[in-house]
DNA sequence: CTGGGGATGGGGCCC
DNA sequence: TGGGCCCCATCCCCA
């Protein structure tokens, strides 16, 4: 059951890239070791103990726009637009060296990272709906999110970057806007998690967790209202909609209410609104 | 045909 | 960046 909205929606200048995923599948600090690098000289002389160059290494929006931006990156991404005016491409935590015995050190920090959220805002194409720190808004279909790491997942995941690669299954024809939508999906093809007592696999480890209770019986989530109990607690949920005096469906056509929305479905394709 | 349970897939969010 | 959990959606099967 493949969900499309993870896919790239053209397939034009298709792009295979299996030696990047490779890459950064064999070495998963790819991402962090030039951030690493790059805030080390913010730090010296120890980078290895300076909490500023930790919390440098942490930040999430630091490695993410670095990353995007290819500022820090080994390997420059193809950008399709000019620098955005007044940052050029270099980040501004490259121009005010951080040294731990700086007593203004977190304060700047403070004021680098505002910078940087300033930037990724701006070369992301990323929309924020007053405080910055509050809401951020995805500029194509305008969904707000409360985190940046949330609207940037969905940025990943169904909305595509203004300068990007894309990520070929190498399984099949399905191409994808991120690494983490392909590394995603590619578990689907390579069903890494297999149960050990019949030998089915499955893409994530709850989904084998959950089959493993078909085979133990376990059963924790249970009806308030009856006796039964489920294994999982979406069939629990729709269990309580049988309980439900209104039926959470209805009909546009007939106004008959429906506990679930296929049996709804079913209804309406089997004739009831033949307009709808 | 309908109603309901079982099983599974996948995105969002938090840590 | 990935794992865990939650939620939603969907398909299959059976009474």
């Amino acid at each position: 059951m493949p969900r499309s909205f993870l896919v790239k929606k053209h397939l034009s200048h298709k792009k295979p890239n299996y030696g990047t995923l490779d890459a950064h599948s064999g070495d998963p600090h790819t991402h962090v070791i030039p951030v690493l690098s790059s805030c080390s000289s913010l730090t010296s002389p120890s980078p290895d103990e300076s909490p500023i160059s930790r919390s440098c290494l942490l930040n999430p929006a630091v490695r993410l726009v670095s990353s995007i931006c290819g500022v820090f990156e080994p390997q420059p991404l193809h950008h399709s637009r000019p620098p955005i005016e007044g940052h050029a491409n270099t980040l501004p935590v490259t121009q005010s060296p951080l040294r731990a015995s700086d007593p203004a050190a977190p304060q700047r920090l403070y004021n680098d990272r505002a910078l940087v959220s300033d930037v990724k805002v701006s070369l992301l194409g990323f929309a924020s709906k007053g405080n910055i720190q509050e809401h951020f808004e995805c500029f194509d279909c305008h969904k707000t999110y409360f985190t940046f790491s949330g609207l940037a997942k969905h940025r990943q995941l169904q909305c595509e970057w203004p300068c990007q690669k894309y990520f070929s299954c190498k399984y099949c024809d399905k191409e994808y806007v991120s690494l983490g939508a392909l590394k995603m999906h590619i578990r689907t093809h390579t069903l890494p998690c297999v149960c050990k007592l019949c030998g089915k696999a499955f893409s994530r480890p709850w989904l084998l967790q959950g089959h493993i209770r078909t085979h133990t019986g376990e059963k924790p989530f249970s009806c308030p209202h009856c006796s039964r109990a489920f294994a999982d607690r979406s069939n629990l949920r729709a269990h309580l909609q049988t309980h439900s005096d209104v039926k959470k469906y209805q009909c546009r056509c007939c106004s008959k209410t429906f506990s679930r929305i296929s049996l709804l479905s079913k209804h309406e394709e089997a004739g009831c609104c033949p307009t709808s």
